[in-house]
DNA sequence: CTGTTAGCGCATTCAT
DNA sequence: ATGAATGCGCTAACAG
């Protein structure tokens, strides 16, 4: 009982029609009858007709199909777009190949491969910064990309902006009082040149500037991405002669390292420390977390819409000005952050 | 300057030879001459020829591509076997269609067009158990499927002994002196018939009354998935008359609700409070939660290497005794469970 | 060893 | 409105 692949052709047979009226009535191309229409439906259905999607595909001269490349896709902030991506994904006549990317050798691999033709019809790419040469290759190649959390010259992208994200936090803290702010952020030279951490800070530092704070670097820290990696960072902090009496996380993930090492210390939140994360993930709300709230989900689904109008649209990769959507980011005051002490 | 797709004929002419030699260079058929094939690879770098994976899966009667159906694929749980399943099918020729079910009705949608021929050459459903319906459409249309943590008897699936774990987990309370275990998990009817909840929740009973412990009702808690869900559970639990000494929730997310509930309380954990819980995620082990560890990324793993041998294999769904992989569980004993207080 | 040819399953002119 | 023919790019079987 080897599976039998009925094709048009069966079809066309058993309704006494030819396999183009088959393809008409499979794609509602109007131009049939309504009569035969019928009966090829019926026909379809009897024999339980599935048009091959491959051979669709070869004959359109289209995948079908649209590529997501992400780094890391099991953070919690990298899942939420992705489940933004999916939903809008599942409800057209896409795909979802998903690559995932944990090294930059690997990350070189799927920038190469994805940009040959006949791959996936588009390409969305979060948080990994793509070279001139990549996009050179995409371009040339035709593969409409669209970037998300990350940005380049000649693509459309969504992002959000970092340092205002960052400046707003500082701002909170600081009107709470708070003067002594310590941070905490990834590496500035990784690996994937991930620039958020970097930005962040950026808006710190600013906001610092504008409200005549002298920030001492000793309250700077960066390391592995990473909660445990955010605790030991946290205790460093804690253990300084002046303390912080307020620490800026450049994550959700390393706001709750912070939180675990205060638990440690037996340091009362937010009473003796104020923590404020960014992202605001899921787990931030149910923890409490006062964090910066980036539309994550909203970004997968506007990522998406902007590629497939991309794909339809006209413009082959030579849009003199990319779209460039840039999503709010706002601080969602929780219970983590108050007043310092006297 | 629209992208002009190089295709073998283009490498042929150009490199003096016939397509078949082309497409033999390109496969790594022995049957060409060193001499022919160092040329042809000279005009395929030179041209830049890629070949078209669409072709080759029309011509080759294979997708190339393997399919894989996971409910709520933003827990924790879930991403981790997904990570666990990329990372293979990375490696491989194929690749890798996500699709995410979040409700009955996606589940069926996903069920029913993942059934027909030359949608994927394979399928890993995770978490959903399908009915013999669904098995039957899989069966007909010999598309070779994997269940991970979920079974069917004509079907290989990779698990884990449910049961034994939630036996393993009350044993732990139990030896550490506690005799009233309270139990947080998912309700028993919900829309997709998780199973694992009432199975570990079954270990507990019957651990309970290998140990001559009677269960009080009152002890057991249920409701919709998530931390939020079971910290009010929690709550319940402990406005009891006579509240637990120890919790088992039936996940880790669960568990990450008790401890916030005890937090709440000003309850100290694990001197006036034991909560274990079950998956081992990556938060549990940065929470220094106790919790039964069950292989999730490698179940992902397997389940990939047990569907391409499937693939490749010459069983077309007919195999009289499908594999069953059942991964051992073990309790990882950390900070949250110490002996009751006197 | 290598060129030629016939499909793979479908969409799409082009006639009718 | 509908049937027949052509092509999408590649693999595999068949000659040579």
């Amino acid at each position: 009982m080897p599976p039998v692949p009925v094709t048009i052709y069966d079809v066309a047979k058993e309704a006494g029609v030819g396999v183009g009226t088959v393809s008409r009535v499979v794609n509602n191309n109007p131009r049939v009858s309504s009569e035969t229409r019928q009966r090829v439906l019926q026909v379809i259905e009897r024999l339980n007709f599935h048009p091959s999607p491959i051979a669709q595909r070869l004959s359109l001269r289209k995948t079908l199909s649209i590529g997501v490349l992400a780094v890391y896709f099991t953070r919690p902030s990298v899942v939420e777009r992705l489940r933004g991506i999916e939903s809008v994904i599942a409800d057209s006549e896409y795909d979802l190949m998903v690559y995932n990317v944990e090294t930059p050798s690997r990350r070189d691999e799927c920038f190469r491969s994805t940009a040959s033709t006949n791959r996936v019809d588009g390409l969305i790419v979060i948080s990994l910064a793509p070279a001139d040469e990549d996009v050179g290759r995409w371009a040339s190649a035709g593969v409409p990309v669209v970037l998300v959390d990350t940005s380049h010259p000649t693509l459309p992208c969504i992002i959000v902006d970092d340092i205002s994200g960052g400046y707003k936090a500082t701002e909170h803290l600081i009107e709470l009082g708070h003067t002594n702010i310590g941070f905490i952020g990834d590496p500035i030279h990784n690996a994937f040149n991930f620039r958020s951490s970097r930005d962040r800070y950026e808006g710190m530092c600013r906001a610092l500037k504008d409200h005549g704070i002298v920030f001492n670097p000793e309250l700077y820290q960066a390391g592995e991405h990473g909660s445990e990696s955010a605790r030991l960072l946290a205790h460093r902090l804690l253990d300084l002669q002046d303390p912080p009496t307020a620490i800026f996380a450049a994550s959700d993930t390393q706001a709750f390292g912070v939180l675990q090492a205060a638990k440690e210390r037996g340091i009362q939140i937010p009473q003796q420390l104020s923590v404020i994360g960014y992202d605001d993930v899921e787990m931030a709300e149910f923890l409490n977390l006062t964090t910066v709230h980036q539309p994550l989900f909203d970004s997968g689904l506007r990522s998406v819409d902007l590629l497939l109008q991309s794909i339809d649209g006209s413009d082959p990769s030579g849009a003199p000005d990319p779209v460039r959507q840039q999503l709010p980011v706002h601080v969602v005051e929780r219970n983590t952050t108050a007043r310092p002490m006297q």
